[in-house]
DNA sequence: TCCTCGATTTTGTGATCACATAGGGGCATG
DNA sequence: CATGCCCCTATGTGATCACAAAATCGAGGA
């Protein structure tokens, strides 16, 4: 009846603010694989109704960042290790070509960016701050590519980011790392040098290393 | 009020009948870009209320597929040229990339199917039929990528062939073909010999021939 | 004839409701 | 004590409504 007062911010759209928030949690490794998650509660959480909610979580199914019982119930996916290693192949094809193509542009600001970056993660694995380590992580590969000026092939990383968020989590939990990779140094060092070739091996090999890891 | 009676199939809910309808349709070429839509016309078109036409779409904006205006506009996409050759260099990397994972497991069968699907995609380029010339195409790439046993890769791709169809109806609407592309015959024989590099470079050429073409 | 401004219509957004069904918990029975 | 069954609650689905904003159309004036 009485449409209640609107106190949160205006400049988007419900169902784009719980979508955002929703997405940034998922890939950040804020849920567990498997988790489930109701319409309500989300609608509940974000203080709104169950509309905007699930059109949320249709956005999130469509880029597989959730995944839809045959009954509709809404939770994380749980990744067959076929899938993850299908998902591991497609970063090992387009990261490296992301980066490469940053390489010519980018400039030593750039650079000093990136190794500050590597400095949070080493932070956030010393706290065993699991979130902290894949969203810095996250945020090191990010920077590097916005140089790229591909913003759909950003994109697409980004999706794949999304779906590995949750088993990432999980995976990390595990593993309990005490320092930075070490090919993000390897990354940061053929940088420096224009070291095409390097840079994608390093690239190669650090998006592929989680998944040997889970092999194990 | 009263809850209609249910007459269509009980199957599937009403948001993912249009979902998948929207898509096929878009990927197909059966829209212009830039044609634009409306929630109450989409959910007159399938006879249901605009809760699905809305969800539907949200799916559809997600990957790509539709494209939101500042207002809330639904319309198809008009791809700038960066992100048209951003995309087919997307297709370069990934569709290479099935089409070798498909090799090893291609056997005659399979050849002979997508030799068929060229005998339609003839067809269809000797009537005019655009939309049925991107349908047959398409499905050609399809059908060989199936054989890779890669579902994410090839719904990535199926993403990126969503975002261009409207694109390419009015590509190839402009093109006026009238035989098979050659790179399809090249597809074929480099599958019959085994001939991976030969594979990879014929898949290349057919996704960037179509771009090649646009900035002629 | 063309531009401008205002009213009306169109359209998206979000809340709420009715309904069907899937799941879970409790109770009875072996 | 384990197991199967049933009822109740929780949950998703889709329709409808109120509202705000944007677009469109038309009238009037320059």
């Amino acid at each position: 009846m009485i449409q209640p007062p609107k106190p949160t911010d205006t400049t988007s759209s419900a169902h784009d603010r719980v979508y955002r928030t929703l997405r940034a949690q998922i890939m950040h490794g804020e849920f567990r694989p498997g988790q489930s998650l109701t319409l309500r509660g989300i609608g509940k959480t974000f203080g709104v109704s169950m509309t905007p909610a699930r059109e949320a979580v249709r956005r999130l199914v469509a880029d597989g960042g959730l995944s839809l019982s045959t009954s509709g119930r809404v939770s994380t996916p749980e990744l067959s290790n076929e899938r993850l290693e299908e998902l591991a192949s497609i970063r090992a094809l387009i990261e490296p070509e992301l980066a490469s193509r940053a390489l010519p542009r980018a400039h030593l600001a750039l650079i000093d960016r990136l190794q500050a970056i590597n400095a949070s993660i080493a932070e956030c694995a010393a706290k065993h701050d699991d979130v902290g380590y894949i969203r810095t992580n996250l945020e090191f590969h990010r920077t590097l590519y916005l140089r790229a000026q591909a913003p759909a092939m950003l994109a697409m990383t980004e999706t794949v980011w999304l779906q590995l968020g949750p088993t990432m989590r999980a995976l990390y939990a595990k593993l309990n790392r005490t320092e930075v990779p070490h090919n993000h140094r390897l990354i940061v060092a053929a940088l420096r040098a224009g070291d095409e070739p390097g840079l994608r091996l390093a690239l190669r090999s650090d998006v592929t290393q989680g998944l040997r890891l889970l092999a194990m």
